[in-house]
DNA sequence: TTTTTGTTATAGTTTTTCTATAACAGTGAA
DNA sequence: TTCACTGTTATAGAAAAACTATAACAAAAA
């Protein structure tokens, strides 16, 4: 999987990382069990501190969505006990659909993205 | 309108400010042509500096929510010109729904979901 | 044994966030 | 005019977050 990281975004890097991460799991190009690269390695492969890819390798591990396997590194193991937080999702997308609203972009152009953003993490 | 500030919160202090005016806009509770509070009486109120309150109105007339009129102070005012600005959603929309797959939550939930908040905004 | 894992400790720089005073020009009302 | 109120700007500092740099450790694999 390739990860790209954009030294322009205002984001920090680690969370991009973790993102991109995220984002890699939901599109099945990081299946459960899949070796993350080690934090070293990664950090050379895109130019950046060690200890940058550790905190997003340690944000994804509190988050639920990896296990650290001491002799194989960090390891794809997506927490089944805090799945369906639906909670966290309403307010991330209460800002966003406000700004959309805002923007005149429609309810139905909204639900037409997220089908096309769910296609790409394999339908349903 | 009621402008609540979560100190507990990793969120910026004028972030939180600029999407609680947002969803405002969005929810009708602001309406193009009416005033906000003057930044000093609206950080007392907060409790919080001048220049907090400042940045997110400095931000929110950037992103064209807002012109500001010498003699009034901020106005809701919504430029037409950045209307439908639907990558910069698809961008912040792909790393919510990753992980929203991630978590089992099927698409149709998240549909609901966006109804059940647009709802809140005016229908479409 | 040697290498590779994550982890931890320490330390430093840079940037962001938030606060604190102060002053300025434009505006409206007394 | 004088007064009070706008946003704006300047300067300064404190605190936290982000990122980097070395270094060392124990556990595990080759």
């Amino acid at each position: 999987m390739l990860i790209e990281i954009d030294f322009n975004s205002e984001e920090a890097l680690y969370i991009q990382l973790r993102n991109r991460i995220i984002m890699g799991i939901a599109a099945n190009e990081l299946q459960e069990g899949d070796v993350l690269p080690s934090v070293r390695q990664l950090a050379e492969t895109i130019g950046i501190n060690m200890h940058t890819v550790n905190k997003a390798y340690t944000v994804l591990k509190q988050e639920g969505f990896v296990k650290v396997d001491r002799r194989r590194g960090a390891v794809i193991a997506i927490d089944a006990a805090r799945l369906e937080n639906v909670e966290e999702m309403r307010r991330e997308l209460q800002v966003i659909l406000a700004k959309a609203s805002c923007r005149n972009i429609s309810r139905q152009e909204v639900h037409a993205l997220i089908d096309e953003i769910y296609e790409g993490y394999g339908g349903n």
